[in-house]
DNA sequence: ATAGTTGCAAAAGGTTTGCTGCCAC
DNA sequence: GTGGCAGCAAACCTTTTGCAACTAT
């Protein structure tokens, strides 16, 4: 699905198509990284040089709501906002918060939760933590 | 493991044992909540008036980098950390932001992550997303 | 005695809110 | 024409930083 259709179908919710909404949405299905708003802002005003954040946030905010995209918090301050989920898992380093992409087969327990808790469920989040191989063997820790 | 067998162990990286840091673990091992800082601080503050949100960050971030904590974040704002991990997986909705409890026996596949990652893995975090019944059934979804 | 920690306050950074004018419908 | 949205800026909240006094070692 793409993001002139998402946005056609969010018509009937009262919500307006605009080309920047459209920008935004293209922008993030069609990466398969997780960009901060931030990053999606700079993205955007390429193209709409008046954009401003609070238009990005209010539509990611509106598009996270309506179920199309999923709103990933991480340690590091800010969010990132993901277009595509189910791709592939992570595993952050508590100490330098570096993220390793873990590759392994999906765990297949959507539709599980769905049933037993009543949810739409759009996709899942599995994450790892622990300490990298640089940093466990660095001498002072603190 | 409790606090002060903890905080014994880190004094040889250089870390000292303060009662503000015993209090600050002891009350995160001791819940099965996912407190924020603040409401670490407001929990200290009963038996350290004088404590300063300034040091439960610091506690917590040393607690994190040497493995002994998790910082989870999710989208609201604030981080939360966990003392204990391991325990349950979460269903968030992303409408109104409600976490619901999900039950299933835990997913083992820490140690094939530490295998093949190289990381010291402390655990894992699994979460769903979605849109829970009551926020199905209304109508504006703006 | 030394170096890490506390408490305080200021600063920084991300996100939200309020408002006016504009535009999709 | 109406109501939602864009753009802008101020406000807000969480977290970090700087520093002097303190304290565990």
């Amino acid at each position: 699905m793409d993001a002139i259709e998402i946005l056609k179908q969010l018509k009937d919710k009262g919500v307006r198509f605009t080309p920047q909404r459209q920008a935004i949405l293209e922008f993030l299905l069609g990466t398969e990284s997780h960009p901060t708003a931030d990053e999606i802002y700079h993205h955007v005003k390429a193209k709409f040089p008046g954009v401003s954040l609070g238009t990005i946030y209010n539509t990611l905010n509106m598009l996270k709501v309506h179920g199309h995209i999923l709103e990933l918090s991480y340690g590091d301050m800010s969010s990132r906002f993901d277009g595509n989920p189910q791709n592939h898992y992570h595993i952050v380093c508590s100490k330098c918060g570096k993220v390793t992409d873990f590759h392994r087969p999906l765990i297949d327990v959507d539709q599980e939760a769905e049933e037993k808790s009543g949810f739409s469920i759009i996709g899942h989040r599995l994450e790892f933590y622990g300490i990298c191989p640089e940093c466990n063997g660095e001498k002072r820790l603190n």
